[in-house]
Parts: structure tokens; sequence; C-alpha cells
DNA sequence: TTCCGTATGATGGTATACCATAAGACCGCG
DNA sequence: CGCGGTCTTATGGTATACCATCATACGGAA
């Protein structure tokens, strides 16, 4: 960092305005903090760090190329998030999660995107039911190829649809952080045989509903979909009993 | 904090440990930062603080008497919980909250505080529920003197068992979070005239079908509470429509 | 008087220095 | 050989220094 302010705002000013809106300089000026911010959380979600490894807070500055302040308050941060944790008289370390924790993950999931989903079937409006068969189309579409992390994308983007077409944000970004915390989880279920075929099997039920305006087998499909998804993980982490993952 | 490093710890060492489990020491070593996030945050609830008020770092330093780092590493924290809102060439500021967003929040309670609620109506043991009847003997008890912080801390305490009692930590720490960014308009739904009647005997309805192990009037009755909270709430910030509180 | 430019102060962003502590390595004494 | 003490180092906790930027105030020129 001895050669730092001046990274990025370069590109030419060549733009230009097609109205006066466009006018408005709203540069979120992108700080260091939110550049690790979203660095970090992106490598543990994708696993580059193990569950349980410390966090060394000077390691992180060397390997990100920030200062400590900036690695601190990142990772204050992620533990409100519930990402990492700090163990006393040792430091932060990757979350981990047991059956219990991620049980009781399921759980929300399932109160929220429930109701959210419901709330999509009674309200509705066309341009969503579009959005949400454009999705559903690209997920058909990638299922074949099995590639668990672009399956995770288009299922995010369904349910992000459903959500937000309903004004619920709070929920959305409770479930958000919810499922970043099991992501891990998320990927090894989407790799298990068949749920490939039974995830998109279930979210067209959901779809279906949405459709034709119909609350309570929207409600149901969503119950199983995830339930469904519990099981798969419960298998993979319930009978060892231990904190994995 | 140029006398700083001896603030505790100095308890005389005259405790008798009556077991050998007793004898581990795990002092969590109090930072000053969960001191500084604990003040902070309360100062907020507790409204010391203006929603939309510019939250001055160093301003915070003198009243606090600690440092910028612990004071920026908190505000993260609170930024997280939702509690602060940091503006874009301005700095944090106590956040502000409209109808929309209470109304999310008390749509998202709804739907973890039911869950938990029938749970408990059906798995509930003696030991919750003569809690439980404490509580709510407290609560008669505190609510004909209209004190409405201390209503609300056996209103909180009334549902933290029943989430605990069934092992759901996890949204129990969502509903606190969330409360703690309503906590104004808690404060003022309370004082609302009636409300010091209808919520303790709502919470009664709740308590009686759980005693009775009957999930679907205690769900029906955990709604009707959140709702009558709600519509206080809309009737103290709908007819505005700005970002009050 | 009005407008523009500059100076100044306040503030957040970032980096770094310092300290206490805990865990491990090492060594010498029994 | 083993045990206890001490030294070293790694690490997190805390404080502070420095810088860029933005807002405001002020002053001079038209």
């Amino acid at each position: 960092m001895k050669e730092t302010m001046n990274r990025n705002l370069f590109a030419p000013t060549t733009e230009i305005a097609p109205n006066l809106e466009s006018l408005r300089i709203d540069t979120p000026p992108v700080t260091l903090r939110e550049m690790a911010l979203e660095r970090l959380r992106n490598a543990i979600i994708a696993g580059l760090f193990s569950p349980g490894q410390r966090l060394v807070e000077r390691t992180l500055c060397d390997q990100l190329g920030v200062s400590r302040s900036v690695i601190r308050e990142v990772l204050r941060h992620l533990e409100t998030e519930g990402l990492v944790e700090t163990a006393p008289k040792q430091g932060p370390i990757v979350a981990l999660i047991d059956w219990h924790q991620a049980r009781q993950i399921y759980d929300v999931r399932i109160a929220l995107e429930t109701t959210a989903v419901a709330d999509c079937a009674r309200n509705a409006d066309s341009a969503t039911k579009e959005k949400l068969k454009t999705v559903l189309e690209d997920l058909d579409r990638n299922s074949r190829k099995n590639d668990a992390l672009t399956i995770l994308a288009a299922t995010t983007e369904f349910y992000e649809t459903i959500f937000l077409s309903g004004g619920h944000e709070i929920a959305w970004d409770i479930v958000k952080r919810l499922n970043s915390r099991i992501s891990r989880l998320r990927v090894m279920t989407l790799s298990t045989t068949n749920r490939t075929v039974s995830g998109p099997a279930r979210m067209r039920e959901i779809f279906n509903a949405i459709l034709r305006n119909d609350p309570d087998a929207a409600t149901t499909a969503c119950r199983a979909h995830i339930m469904e998804a519990a099981k798969i993980a419960e298998s993979l982490l319930a009978p060892t009993d231990e904190a994995k993952f």
C-alpha cells in the first residue's frame, strides 16, 4: 500500500448524457472497505476458506492488499452477518455450521419464503409472471449441464423476483444472509442426485401456482421445495452430529 | 485513553470453586468495542440519538471515551444490524424508518413468531409453561403502572421464552434485531390507549393456547397480537408517508 | 451588489505504530 | 530424563497520524 490513492477513476470523460437525470453524479465512491467486504465474503461463500479456519488479520491484509483498519471493519461486518465468528483469545474464524443451526435456517426460510410466495401468487402482475417464466427457462437450459453454481444463481433470481415483486426487501435481505451461511451446504445439496431435477420441478409448481393465482398451492410447493433441500442437507450433516461445514 | 489497560480484573480472588467445572476461567475479556457497541446501541434504541441525526465519529470518540478504531468497528456492526445507515459523502446517521419498512418488519415478525408460537404450543414442556406463567403475572402487575419500558421488557421475555424453548435461536436473533429497528415505534405503540390492555390480553390468549397445546389458536392469537401493533404503528407513521422515525 | 475563486475547517478513509497477552520453543536445573 | 521457567513471536486490541474531499465562509473584482 505504499502506492495508493489513484486506483480507479481513470475512465475518459467521453460519456454523453442523454438527459438531465443521467447528468447526476452519484458515484458511490467505492471504498476499499466495500471492495474488500465483497471479495472476502465471496471467498468465504465460495469455500476458499474452510469453515473453522482462522482468519488472521495481518495475513488478510497481505492477501487483500489493504490495511488492518479495513480488514477489521470488514470482519465486524461479516461477523454480524454470521459468516465469521470471533473466538475469544483467538480471533476471527470462518463460521462453522451444524445441523441444529442449518435446520433453523431452513425453518426460517420456510416461514419467509412461503409468505412471499403466497403473496406473489395473490398479487403478481404480468411483468412478474413474465420474468419468472424467463428465469425458469434459463434454469431448464442450465440444469441439463448440471452446473451447480449456475443453478444456484438461477434459483436465487427466481426467489428474488418473488420477494421483490411483493416489496419484501427486508425479508429477502434476511433470506440472502441466511443462504450465504449455508452456501456450501446448498452447493452440495444441488450436486446430489435428482436434486437438479426435483428442484426445478418444484419451482415450476410454484410458478404455475403463481400463474393461476393460487396462494395455497404455491405455499405447499414452496414448503416442499425447501424441505427437500433440508432433507438432503440433514443427510449430509446430521449423521456425524459434529460441527461440520 | 491515556490511562488504559487496567480497567477490570481487579476482583479479589476469594471466590470458591464448588466443583471442577466452575474452576474454568472463561472470562470473555470484555473488549472496549463490546462495551461501546452495547452503549451506543442502547443509546440509539432509547432514542438518545434522533433518527436521521448524524453520528460524527470524532464526536462519538469524545462521548464514549474511545478511539476512532473502536467507534468505526461499532458503527460497521450497527450498520449491518440496520440501526445505522451510512450516507455517501456524509457518513453515518441513525437509520430512518418509514411505514413501508416498518410494515415489512411486522410481516416478518408475523411469519417467524407464529411459527415459533405454534411450535411451542405443540411441544412446550411444563417448565416452559411455568416460565410463561410467571412472565405473564409480572406483566400483569406492571401493566397497571403503564410503564412502557417495563412492559416492553416483559413482552420481550415472553417471546424469548417461546422462541428459545423450541430451539429457535436464529429466528429469535432475527426478531430481536428487527425489534431494535422499530424500538421507538414499539414504545409509542405501547403508550397508546388500550394497548396496555389489549397487548397482555392477546399474550394471555397465546399462553392459554400453549397451555392446552393448541397450535392453531396460538397462531391466530399471535397474528392478531402483532397485527394490532402494526395497525397502531401505521396510524402513527403512514399518514405522513414521509421518513419519520 | 453579485458572482466567482480561494482559503479553511470538518469529516471520513486509510495506514501505521504501539501494547498486552497467550502460546510455543528453548534451555537449564533437578 | 523430565520439569519448570523464560524468551520469542504471533496476534488481536487500541490509539493516532495523515490525506483527500466537501462544505462553508470570506473577500475581491466586475
